[in-house]
RNA sequence: GCGCGAUUAGCUCAGUUGGUUAGAGCAUCUCAUUUACACUGAGAGGGCCGGGGGUUCGAGUCCCUCAUCGCGCACCA
């Protein structure tokens, strides 16, 4: 054993080994460490669900550092003793997925999805998914992740299915999901709706053009699209215009483009008097804001626009056009005609989709939706501020357990950014008309309509061909991993079958702030509704990972580092230190290889630390000799210092923790105590001695063990190195011992 | 338009509730060293804590204001 330290570590050696041992041991469960007497039966609990990564490809540097936190969190749970369990999982990411292999397949085949077929393309798409899926397990690995691998979830896999549509019916049944025609946002390169927050806002240079429909209309307007203003059915004006005032109410047809249009002049307190020409333009069928003014005026909808983001008109100028050539045979009809009164240069946001960059169109669609205002009973007894038979709505839900703190928010200032948007919240769109996902559990036959969990008994039923938003099932991720919808729910008893007793709410939440918005308070969504609990206690958000320059890491920017590179390099407990040392909670981090090449040579430090106190100091004492005050003084010091970095823990700051442990361990421990030690055991007494190896021995143990949540592969190895026969994994924290 | 964050040594960042002389790592420079470890040690230089104003016995820290950068939301006729 000792013959190991004479060489230097090696990271690639060790690690995979060691990997291999913690989870031979079966400790990343706890039952099994309740079984064999690790963990009391009744003690705390610690529990954390993984962020599912989505089945796409491979882990980022981003990935690494939630993952190292996340097992730095784990792992010190686990070595306080407490009832540890971490979820690991992938997410299917229903657009994410099916657009790359959509790609994958057009390029390989040249075929599209409609030529496979839909179990045929979903076949494809499955063995691109356990592929990712693979690689996503392999990558958990090699950064040490002490998952609870036993308990492995998949947001598309069998029981979450149950899980998806038991929460379906549920809602549906309560008057919370509701099928509704209106303008929703669809993704013309993608061919599916999506939600408000799949929506990516990009600034453009465009143009306003200010223009009157025909010479005979007495009001001009603006817009930027002009092609879309065959489908106008009405001009709305401010009610207290007085320029428009004898318009108002009156219906005018007339001729533009080749298409009859019939404008009916309506007031609106919507409108804006000092914006162009104070008259808006109404296109019900192409902007949420205009179907709501057609809703209150009770106009007639025109759509103009087909799925293609082509024309959908008769007029034989504009048929069959796309709207970007539509707009240009738009603006030099109102040219010719001079009708065209004004163009100015503008910067505005195009809305584009979050996953295939599409330009979204607004379209009228029949579609799914999750109603957040409506009023319904509470059901559920335990939630502390919410009480059992009150009248709530899901956004008061979700508002509710945040602004009661009975969920804390990390750093809190994202409380703010988390009502803020809670408070503008529109009723969520969950039908996708793509097909990796989960089936929408809604059966047809004519007029009828059958919601539940297995297909209605008898002949022509046909199902919805939709699936539902990916966040759907991800909301559910909390307790959909815990056996929910049917927990045995015993309190104390072991077994998967009674995790969501046993370890719901989860302990913590972490993850990036990027995704507080769909998934976090999703989860507040569905846990508060369906399970009457909130479902983490802690929300801890990062920040990005970016590179030394500050720029974003991305494939498209070629700055992408591959954590399996770095683990390659500098092993993976300096790959965690660095990305760990230095980053707060809600802050974004820049990262350098200097930085992975500091924590390799720590490393290599602590590891001739051991090598220094195994040979040159000798072998540990049997039984404690007399030890002197100085030592006495040393322990005590080292003490101190746990003492402060486990409050820092507890408090979730690790970078600090981290950082003071390293400089301990280097300038305290290496720097100091070693060099006053050498003169001692070279010429002090037999007293001072003994006194000194025992001392250089706890101060090593404690080191490790304090060291062990971040740097876990080293430390275990010096651990069996020191004679150890037991885990450090499973070993007591210092303060506990 | 509304809101949030950042601004501290050449670089990356700490700096808790206001409290001695503002810290760390990396980088730079000098010196040491057949050393547990060159993946080393000792030391040095380097800061108007973004600008201005205020509160206070005392401000990097609290308040106001401006500037630059970044981000979120809304608008997007």
């Amino acid at each position: 054993m000792i013959e190991k330290l004479l060489t230097p570590y090696n990271p690639l050696d060790a690690e995979d080994r060691i990997y291999a041992i913690w989870k031979e041991s079966g400790f990343f469960n706890p039952d099994v460490c309740i079984e064999k007497g690790v963990t009391e039966k009744d003690a705390p609990y610690f529990s954390i669900v993984l962020p599912p990564p989505n089945v796409t490809g491979t882990l980022h540097l981003g990935s690494a550092y939630m993952l190292a936190l996340q097992d730095i969190m784990t792992r010190f749970a686990r070595m306080q003793a407490k009832r540890t369990l971490w979820i690991p999982g992938t997410d299917h990411a229903a657009i994410a997925t099916q657009s790359k292999v959509e790609k994958q397949l057009q390029k390989e085949h040249g075929k599209s999805r409609h030529d496979f077929g839909r179990e045929a393309f979903l076949h494809h798409v499955g063995t691109f998914a356990q592929e990712s899926h693979d690689t996503i397990v392999s990558q958990m690995m090699k950064m040490g992740c002490s998952v609870d691998w036993s308990r492995e979830a998949f947001t598309l896999d069998q029981k979450r299915n149950i899980a998806v549509k038991t929460t379906f019916k549920q809602m549906y049944d309560d008057g919370l999901i509701y099928r509704g025609y209106r303008v929703v946002n669809w993704d013309p390169k993608g061919q599916t709706t999506i939600s408000d927050d799949e929506v990516v806002y990009e600034e453009r240079q465009s143009v306003l053009y200010t223009f009157k429909y025909s010479p005979e209309f007495p009001i001009a307007i603006s817009t930027t699209r002009p092609e879309t203003k065959v489908g106008d059915t009405a001009v709305a004006v401010h009610p207290d215009d007085i320029r428009y005032k004898e318009y108002v109410g009156k219906t005018y047809d007339l001729e533009f483009c080749g298409e009859s249009l019939s404008i009916t002049v309506v007031a609106d307190i919507s409108v804006d008097p000092l914006f162009g020409t104070g008259a808006l333009g109404v296109t019900p069928a192409h902007s949420s804001i205009d179907w709501e003014i057609a809703q209150r005026h009770n106009l007639p909808q025109k759509p103009v626009i087909n799925e293609f983001a082509k024309m959908s008109v008769e007029s034989p100028l504009l048929s069959g056009k796309k709207v970007l050539e539509a707009r240009e045979l738009v603006v030099a009809y109102l040219k010719e005609h001079d009708l065209l009164l004004k163009e100015e240069a503008v910067t505005q946001n195009v809305s584009t989709a979050e996953r295939t960059g599409g330009i979204i169109e607004p379209l009228p669609k029949l579609q799914w939706f999750i109603n957040v205002n409506k009023e319904f009973v509470y059901p559920h007894e335990n939630l502390p501020h919410v009480k059992k038979g009150d009248i709530v709505t899901l956004k008061k839900l979700m508002l509710s357990v945040v602004e009661e703190k009975n969920i804390d928010i990390l750093p809190d200032r994202f409380v703010k950014v988390y009502t803020h948007w809670i408070e503008n919240l529109r009723d969520w769109c969950i039908s996708r008309q793509i097909w990796y996902g989960h089936r929408i559990p809604v059966w047809y036959k004519g007029e009828e309509i059958y919601c539940g969990i297995e297909a209605p008994e008898g002949a022509d039923w046909e199902q919805d061909s939709d699936t539902l938003d990916t966040w759907f099932s991800s909301g559910l991720w909390t307790f959909s991993t815990l056996g929910w919808p049917a927990p045995k729910g015993t309190l104390g008893e072991t077994g998967p079958e009674n995790d969501l007793a046993n370890y719901h709410p989860t302990t913590i939440l972490e993850t990036g702030y990027d995704i507080l918005f769909p998934w976090v308070a999703r989860m507040i969504l569905m846990s508060t509704y369906l399970v009457g609990a909130i479902p983490f206690k802690t929300v801890y958000l990062h920040g990005l990972v970016r590179d030394n320059k500050g720029q974003k890491i991305s494939k498209s920017l070629g700055n992408n580092i591959d954590p399996l590179d770095m683990i390659k390099d500098y092993g993976a407990d300096a790959v965690r230190m660095a990305l760990i040392i230095g980053t707060g909670p809600g802050n974004d981090s820049k990262i350098s290889l200097d930085k992975f090449k500091a924590y390799k040579h720590f490393a290599n430090k602590i590891w001739n630390i051991a090598r220094f106190v195994v040979t040159t100091a000798g072998p540990k004492p049997d039984v404690k000799p007399e030890i002197t005050d100085q030592d006495y003084a040393l322990l005590e010091e080292q003490n101190e210092l746990v003492r402060e970095i486990t409050e820092e823990m507890d408090q979730y700051k690790y970078y600090l923790a981290g950082e003071k442990l390293y400089h301990y361990i280097w300038h305290r421990f290496a720097d100091v105590i070693i060099e006053e030690s050498k003169p001692i055991l070279k010429d002090g007494t037999d007293v001072e001695k003994n006194s000194r190896v025992w001392t250089l021995y706890c101060i090593l143990e404690t080191s490790l063990t304090a060291l062990h949540p971040f740097m876990p592969f080293i430390t275990e190895e010096l651990w069996s190195i020191l004679g150890k026969k037991n885990l450090l994994m499973t070993e007591k924290w210092p303060l506990l011992r």
